[in-house]
DNA sequence: CGCTCTCTTGATAGACTTCAATGTTAGTGG
DNA sequence: CCACTAACATTGAAGTCTATCAAGAGAGCG
């Protein structure tokens, strides 16, 4: 269990396990000279955050915690041992670090293209997707203990105008958020601002999982 | 052999081969509704276009050619039985497709957090250093048959913009580029104003990599 | 109670976009 | 050899989205 804002990696390090993350709030991030930070990717529960260090011995980013949260560390022994036991455990680690990949395109495309409030949008449609797949979404609720701060961070977006399109999105009914608790009001306005399209996520599930259950 | 401005996959396909580049420029990209584009990296010479899909069935962004581009295809099937049957060559296919996602989250971090002309700078930094590894750089001059219009695309930049920036690297001293050749006129300076460090390829050499040959 | 962190708000400034026009180059066909 | 066309590059002007600066308000905590 960390707390938050904690390092599990840092950029240069040679791990020799991976962590995986069972709970929580934790993202890949990278610095600037100047100190901007661009996170990279939020990881939940369920995701194994350096799966590449099996293969890339140095680390090319950082990965840290964002609010309190509980990881485990697996040996790289035991998962290369896995891998060439259980070709199919290989080819799954494989396929999730390829899942990964998708995401961060679609987060480049994102900060590339889209403006502040569509791709403000289009990141709260992707967290509670994601939380919604494993199970951590209470309905349209979701914990969100992301401050405005790490929002900025993850947008590219300054702190104070992520602050203005937040409002912008509750005064639109979209979203509610408060306390580290975000609801979405409206998921079908909240998909078409941000243009939210699940194929990149990769989940295939009953039904076209492009809408929120019922 | 393809001509310029080609799909060679789109979003939504289910390719039953990869692609493998030869020779020449291609690229990932999205499209907006709107018709904006996001390029999200270029493919050179020994590239492997879409490795992911033997993993992941559909594909969820496209690969289009962005100058004439020599690529060879290579069916699931064959790649397949590689992996299967050679694990180091798998091994290599899976690293391939983390330096790739390496490269993206570069991207993701240059666009989001870089200034037009830093960005730009970066862009052209990286760009150099890949074709120089595979032997396609001639002495600290590569061709470099981009226009304008799809460095925009690639950088998140406006094509006006693009084309301030890139006179005032001319100006600057740090770079030349006319008729599809650039040439790196400070390497020094094009690498503080792009923070550029290579660690992110991943690419070991001796020496350390992060200058130009002599 | 003061401290810190986070959120909020207003005013100002600046980077970048958009629009629109012009210049340049290379290729095509007569 | 020269019009003609199509890309691409360049330029200027105006507009706007977003950043920065600065300050104040709440909320949680030792």
């Amino acid at each position: 269990m960390l707390g938050k804002g904690q390092d599990i990696v840092r950029e240069g390090d040679r791990p020799s396990q991976c962590c995986l993350v069972l709970d929580g709030w934790a993202c890949r991030y990278k610095m600037l000279n100047d100190g901007a930070r661009q996170i990279l990717c939020f990881q939940i529960a369920g995701d194994f955050s350096d799966l590449q260090s099996l293969h890339l011995d140095v680390m090319d980013h950082n990965i840290g915690t964002l609010g309190s949260c509980m990881v485990a560390f697996v040996p790289h022994a035991v998962l290369r041992a896995l891998v060439t036991d259980y070709p199919r455990i290989g080819a799954a680690f494989w396929r999730d670090t390829l899942v990964d990949a998708s995401i961060t395109r679609e987060w480049l495309l994102n900060v590339g293209a889209r403006d502040a409030y569509n791709r403000l949008a289009h990141l709260l449609c992707e967290t509670y997707m994601r939380l919604q797949v494993v199970g951590k979404a209470d309905g349209l609720r979701f914990n969100f203990p992301i401050s405005q701060a790490m929002l900025a961070d993850a947008t590219g977006i300054s702190g104070v105008h992520i602050n203005r399109m937040l409002q912008a999105l509750r005064q639109d009914g979209l979203i509610t958020l408060r306390n580290g608790v975000c609801e979405v009001k409206d998921w079908e306005a909240l998909v078409h601002a941000g243009q939210f399209d699940t194929r990149y996520l990769h989940v295939y599930r009953n039904g076209n999982g492009n809408h929120a259950p019922s």
